[in-house]
DNA sequence: TCCTCCCTTGACAACGTTGTCAAATACTCT
DNA sequence: AGAGTATTTGACAACGTTGTCAAGGGAGGA
């Protein structure tokens, strides 16, 4: 008796045909008080367990309570409050999650969709690394649906929930800008990632509305950790016209920009404002002006429209867009040389 | 054609057996080349893709390469960076991870046992909630191995991955005492929780040793949030006798008490020491000197003493200990009252 | 008493795959 | 050419479950 008794098992020892455990089982009606018991008794004696991943293959939905989400890394803060969101939706209807880390590969992220396919996710979110998710229609079933997060899809019709990335960014500059700052420095995430790009976009835009002529020795791209963060803002701070303030547009890259000043001891000089909140950043000195993302809010959205879905709900693909909110700390209320008094 | 095409599909269309193109699926040897070409191009054409819960159900060691994690709380950097460990080795062997988080309730912890229990995971990482792990037998298949990570398990045999609480607990308040402090106060989390007691037990012995006595008004124990632990240092902190140091138990108990100790500009002057080391640790002011776990290890260790035994190999369940680090960053090292002009 | 009708129950096949085994084919050697 | 061996191939059943459908049994009505 080391396999684990199945339903046959069960039937027999209660003395009933296997469908009628199947019956009980699923809570099915049209089983007599008595089998009913007994078989509950069955059950109890052999200690069964549904084999979920069998009856998967019979039944006619065919569900497996189980998404898949496919985060940049399952261990950085914005990830894994995206996963914890879209845990506490699919609890609710007892669906569990498999989580995996794309890390910017889109190579890895085929695989990884490829595997959740394998093994029969019921549907998918995803931030998507890669630049072409037309691949999914082969990969996927075509009634498993697909919700993006962070980043739009690209050759696929498909939701996404993004972050107001341009709107969020244009608000830091023009934060800075309001703070008396000219020569803001961008530091920014790899140009590969759509919402670097999209927030380096509101940069540019937010510059020229104030008719801010931008200067490319102030502008770093292509930052995806926080040392290059910081040698590319020493390397500006050392340089012969430093900037007055950096918006820094990504998580990491905030901390680099933090180091750099610290390191320079500009970090009560140079106003900073960073894309993204993190744990303490009202703990530094000073603390973090950050135009923050509400990666809870995201992932709870995602995991509704995924869920909608998989109800059966259709509409049209759309995109969904979750508002940032600027939190002014004190880093980004640093006066800048064009500040005027009552500022 | 809505559905997805099966192994059955493809045989039609290459004009073999099912059996050849399941060898060619799983590259079992045996298949001419000419019909293995054949069925390439017929599983190209189709976009099949084979579905492993039907092959799960009918193989030998009927795996699904899916293992399952019980975390505290996937979103806590604790618990991510473990979950992130795990999935680093288990990408190694195309293993694909569950995770849910429990947050303290053994309830769940159940639940969730169950659930992946359903899905036939092939093992289980777990951090334990509960003060009893012994329904687990009932509720897995004998030869699904279950590794304990952070917490020992009770009333069942098997490995365990500890962190050596009690000696890195000792070792924070030996630091605090060769300053110069005999009044360092304790908040520790819940002590429903295993390391939580062990941690008070590394203070209470290491205050002994250097024959202090524990004042009753010092310590607090069961402060599961920032906002407890800080309430509760600021009644220290107002309190007739305040202390000078401070051996904060858990992460986000000793961000509470760097609250408390900021809102009563104590902060240059309490002495801090916390056990979990935490981001951004180095920029706050003081920085803050914790010993540090090393939850990558000790997921990795689990990780790999998991699919050891799924790799058949057998040994006596035992219990890992991975060691504990003091990292002095500064405000450990405020001199108390009784620090010697040298120190 | 007999006939419906409804409720309970079980037999059977099927989900998509693979283990087993025997048949068919190709190859080697005398 | 024939026998023997190795290789390739496919038929079949089975994994644990559930959808379908028909059989059995009891209650109610004529």
């Amino acid at each position: 008796m080391d396999a684990r008794p199945t339903l046959r098992d069960v039937a027999q020892l209660a003395g009933v045909s296997p469908k009628t455990v199947s019956r009980v089982v699923n809570a099915e009606p049209g089983v007599s008080a008595t089998k009913e018991s007994r078989v509950r008794r069955a059950i109890e004696q052999l200690g069964y367990r549904p084999n979920m991943t069998a009856s998967r293959l019979r039944r006619a939905d065919g569900r497996t309570a189980a998404i898949a989400a496919l985060l940049e890394d399952i261990a950085n803060p914005f990830s894994s409050a995206l996963h914890r969101a879209l845990e506490d939706v699919a609890r609710e209807r007892g669906v569990l999650i498999f989580a995996g880390s794309v890390e910017e590969d889109p190579e890895r992220e085929r695989t990884l969709v490829r595997e959740f396919a394998r093994r029969q996710a019921d549907g998918l979110v995803m931030v998507p690394a890669g630049d072409d998710q037309a691949y999914l229609t082969r990969e996927l079933n075509p009634d498993t649906p697909v919700v993006f997060v962070d980043r739009p899809p690209v050759g696929l019709h498909a939701d996404a929930v993004l972050a107001d990335n341009e709107a969020g960014a244009a608000a830091a500059v023009q934060h800075l800008v309001a703070h008396g700052h000219r020569d803001i420095a961008y530091l920014g995430d790899l140009r590969s990632i759509a919402t670097a790009r999209q927030r380096f976009t509101g940069y540019r835009e937010a510059l020229a509305e104030h008719g801010i002529r931008r200067s490319a020795a102030h502008v770093a791209h292509d930052l995806h950790t926080a040392d290059a963060a910081e040698a590319a803002l020493l390397r500006m701070l050392d340089g012969p016209r430093p900037p007055t303030a950096c918006f820094s547009a990504q998580n990491l890259v905030t901390l680099g920009a933090i180091r750099a000043l610290r390191s320079r001891d500009r970090h009560t000089s140079v106003a900073l404002v960073g894309f993204d909140d993190f744990p303490l950043a009202d703990l530094l000195q000073p603390a973090v002006t950050v135009v923050a993302q509400d990666p809870a809010a995201m992932g709870r959205l995602a995991a509704e429209l995924l869920f909608r879905r998989l109800d059966g709900e259709t509409w049209e693909p759309a995109r969904h867009v979750v508002a940032t909110r600027l939190i002014a700390r004190g880093s980004g209320e640093l006066p800048g040389p064009y500040a005027s008094a009552s500022t």
